[in-house]
DNA sequence: CGTTAAGCGAGACGGTACGTCCGGTCTTTCT
DNA sequence: AGAAAGACCGGACGTACCGTCTCGCTTAACG
């Protein structure tokens, strides 16, 4: 993106001459991600069609297949605009940014609730637990998924994690990416997989148990 | 379901007349099996259809539709299958008892490396994947898949927790139950949602910082 | 084509395995010619579509293309089975045996004028207008209609011209064949083409001039 | 159309504002030209469409719809185009004035034969073809069809007919225009309908029945 | 001689229909 | 009665064009 050679820039031999995205209409695009994300909550991401989401929008199907390449990632872009929207709409600060009273256990506990909050907020689920089911068996879907709406919280993780380190409260050969996984791929997987309740006695146990250990202190 | 009266077999008062079991072909079941585990081997589950199952295992879609309810639970059926299958095959033994040891920490890292393997191994990630795809967004499928393929696993890891505990290795206030997901779910996250590479060592630190925590000790 | 090998009748090795025509369903059929024919004769031929021939008649798109090519084949049988249905209708005599007075320019003047009421009915006006049209592009299309519309009706007139030359009405060297078309052909450019008017004063003229010539006698 | 007050040309009360063709591009239009004419050519008036003849003319849709009204205008007047170009560089000359050697049969033979030539000639035979079947089914093109190409050529009939009635050679009471239909239609079905071949001999004959009729003189 | 308004190439847009694929049901014939 | 076969209705797919609508650009006429 940054540094390219005019030749590049020029002309990407792809095979399909790309859309002029100069010329794109902001007004469809809005209306698709709403269509979407409202057709998911309201059927389920199987029935949704794309041909539903264009009547909805009241936007033509070639509009839509001009700019996304299948229904994942219509959705999956709508998923990340309501995102962007909601921290636009929250102001200036990080929408995430993981509190550090110098607690760590407190501090993870806390921020672990409001997750469970958000994976049981109707209004998210069925979106992303559908964009989470393509991305499972779509890897080009499932990547892009992880990078975009995974990745920048798990980040978060390894920041607090790290301070924590520096302050002593965790071991220095920890690796924190891995670590973060204890508390966070729990409580996904009971998610995502119904292998079991959420609650936040959950989360508080998982927090205690991936600080302290499971063996004899 | 097991003992009707004859009324029932003249005028069912169900919607649907339900199949007699009895008569069911073997042949045809088997054949469908293979056929949809081999063409979600070599298309995708996407891409694999009723009518292609049908086709391939000479079969009429009506007896796929008498017997199953969606391609999913073919899918489920076909992999439970194959497992059993794997499981005569294997001898009279229990296909996975944990190992005892006495050791936690080896027999658990032991047992991560063998499931490393299996979820590698291409034969299973096609069918493995997409089930668990379809399990995310379809709550039906998705309990039958826990239950029938996931459960059965974590159970032994129940038994061998409660063990260790027995031994003294691990904390008597802890529940196996949770515990497991300490170094279960990070796994099955990053095969899930490709939120990180897969490897020995990988599962290895996992079950150190399971047992030991993360904190200093 | 008469004398085929047993080969080539049991598996004609074309492209696509060929519907089994046992199984059709007679109802579709009829529902389909019906749809056809009355949204030509609404909307007109090119406004007609096969979705809305499908819509109409209560039947899946699939089921048209499977029996036919286009539409124009449709509107072909739909306007044969038409005919058929009036000849069967019309009792068993043929649906046109020209008369046989004995003055051939009375007859002939007869007949044209009968034609001249059925080319200005609407009933037929729009779909064999649309027929003509199709087959002047499309030269299958343009064939079938020519020889099974067309022409049984020309060969009414070759009997008729032939009968008159037994009878010493018509010269001994005159084909039939080219003789008709001095009266048909012309009632058929000034329908097709518009040309000009078409009036039972018009064809009785075409017929004196054929008879005896335009030159002096 | 042929006086407006200046009020008209400023604020016209019709829907359209009418473009300028002063400004027109001769550019554009004869690309516009040669462009359909070759895509008739090439894949047939069917499957040539708008898009494509802008494409293929360098030109942007608009223009099109800027001053035709449809697929068959721009080829009506391509081919008139084509036509009038044919004049200007066959000289200053009437392209068709029909010969008058005096001998009516003998003058008639000749000019069909030509006919017939220009009727099997490839490059004319696609564009004429598909204009005559669009006018077939749509009337305005139909009428515009037969007005500007079929009936200059008729009206030289008509002439020379008239002519020959001065010399004898046809009787007064005969109606040149009706006269022609005897040689010109029937040629003309057997082009457009299949209905039979094309040949000098073919057209001979029509005219020496055409003249002196099939009963016996 | 610069302003301005039209035609122009380009192509995105809301639509309609295409021809194909498949879902799920129904019917026929065989075993 | 189950099974193989496959026709049927329905509906979504992804594509092709339709006719309309901006967008900058060029160019000719006017002020």
């Amino acid at each position: 993106m940054a540094t390219q050679t005019p030749s590049d820039k020029k002309t990407p031999p792809d095979k399909k001459a790309a859309p002029d995205s100069t010329r794109r209409s902001e007004r469809s695009r809005h209306a698709i991600y709403d269509a979407a994300l409202s057709l998911v909550g309201e059927i389920g991401y199987p029935r949704t069609t794309i041909e539903g989401i264009a009547a909805r929008a009241g936007v033509g199907k070639q509009t839509i297949y001009r700019w996304w390449g299948s229904k994942a990632e219509v959705l999956l872009e709508a998923f990340l605009d309501l995102g962007e929207q909601a921290a636009r709409d929250a102001g200036g600060t990080d929408v995430y940014a993981l509190p550090d009273t110098g607690d760590l256990a407190a501090d993870l506990k806390h921020v672990l609730r409001l997750t469970v909050d958000q994976l049981t907020d109707p209004r998210f689920e069925a979106p992303s637990r559908a964009l989470a089911a393509e991305g499972v068996v779509n890897e080009q879907v499932g990547r892009k998924f992880t990078e975009q709406l995974l990745m920048p919280n798990l980040r978060l993780y390894v920041d607090r994690v790290r301070a924590a380190q520096e302050a002593g409260q965790v071991r220095q050969e920890i690796d924190p990416r891995i670590a973060l996984e204890l508390w966070v791929s729990p409580l996904a997987q009971r998610w995502l997989q119904f292998t079991g309740p959420i609650s936040y006695e959950y989360t508080d146990t998982l927090v205690d148990y991936a600080l302290y250990g499971i063996a004899p202190r």
